[in-house]
RNA sequence: GCCCGGAUAGCUCAGUUGGUAGAGCAGAGGAUUGAAAAUCCUCGUGUCGGCGGUUCGAUUCCGUCUCCGGGCA
């Protein structure tokens, strides 16, 4: 069975370069799973991989789309799927990188297939605006009960989704989440790079600095006629936004992309927890090589 | 050396007319089915600087010591 290497972790734990080892290693290609990494538009403050770093190893799905366009885990799932049966014709391996739990467990398990309207979401959108929460609490407890027994339900995106679909369909929403993980025809091993936390939070720091002298707050502004975008709504753009904007200093702005990251990164531990069936690559105090050769000995 | 302030949660501080304490920030945990680097939920026991005294009881009052500010010599 051909195999798919999943490398996980949190952002600044350096899953870049070990993938690229990794894939060196096994003369495979690499699949990116990074939400904000997709577009083109966005490269230092997502830390896209450097020409040097692509040229080692071939990466897919890196600056593949716009900011402009609706990308969505739905259709990541189904592109990348393709792009990893297409690999397994030339290999029998594949890489996947990335950080985002929510895209990656696409992969591993499948979403459902539920609809969606473009022109209704953005009615209730526009409804939520003008009215609040409520009323998409009032909603969903007439036409999706099951649902909000176990719903978020001071959460708007998620009522909003829900909503949405249940218009759109004349069904409740929760009926068309059948909670069953799809098949996939590779087998698939889970790595998770992590560090200790203060280690991790110290690169996380280090990074954002380094993101500054490379020219984050000039690609920021070239980004802010943008800055409406959900593409955009992205931790260290957001920020010096808002230092554009003139509600921060600079540094204010800084610190605050360094915390916003922190943050993140435990969301993104968080995902990874829940992969039963990862293994925990502690990288403190290792050299790179020595957790690539972990790796490797967890495949064969 | 003397005088005046401080010393309480990782940080900044509030407070207890004596009944062992609480905010903000930091931080931690969780949720996650077409925005997911998004969005949302939950979480505050700390020798109240040390030692003595008064008191049924002291973090609170008194004494003393230590440290940190500021002032006077």
């Amino acid at each position: 069975m051909k195999k798919l290497i999943a490398i996980l972790g949190p952002t600044a734990s350096g899953k870049t370069t070990l993938a690229i080892k990794t894939a060196l290693a096994l003369n495979a290609e690499i699949v990116s799973c990074d939400s904000r990494q997709f577009f083109k538009e966005l490269s230092i403050g997502t830390a896209k991989p450097t020409a040097q770093e692509l040229a080692k190893a071939p990466h897919h799905f890196i600056g593949h789309k716009s900011i402009h366009d609706t990308y969505t885990a739905g259709m990541f799932e189904k592109d990348a799927i393709e792009k990893i049966t297409a690999l397994h014709q030339e290999s029998d391996y594949a890489i996947m990188v990335g950080g985002s739990g929510m895209y990656a467990r696409a992969v591993f398990n499948g979403i459902d297939d539920i609809p969606s309207d473009e022109t209704i979401r953005a009615n209730i959108i526009q409804h939520y605006e003008q009215t609040g929460i409520e009323y998409l609490q009032k909603e969903l407890q007439e036409r999706d009960p099951a649902y909000m027994a176990h719903a978020d339900t001071q959460n708007p995106q998620r009522l909003m989704r829900a909503l949405e679909v249940c218009l759109v369909s004349g069904k409740p929403y929760s009926s068309f989440r059948s909670g069953q993980a799809k098949g996939r025809d590779f087998t698939v091993h889970k790595f998770v790079l992590n560090w200790d936390r203060d280690t991790l939070y110290k690169r996380i720091n280090a990074r954002v600095d380094y993101m500054m002298a490379q020219g984050l707050l000039e690609e920021a502004l070239s980004m802010r006629p943008h800055k409406h975008l959900n593409s955009l709504n992205t931790v260290g753009y957001k920020e010096l936004f808002e230092y554009l904007d003139g509600q921060y200093t600079l540094e204010e702005a800084v610190d605050a992309i360094k915390q916003n990251t922190r943050r993140f990164a435990k969301r993104q531990l968080t995902w990874f927890k829940k992969e039963e069936d990862a293994v925990w690559l502690d990288a403190d105090g290792r050299e790179l090589e020595d957790i690539v050769g972990e790796v490797l000995a967890f495949i064969k």
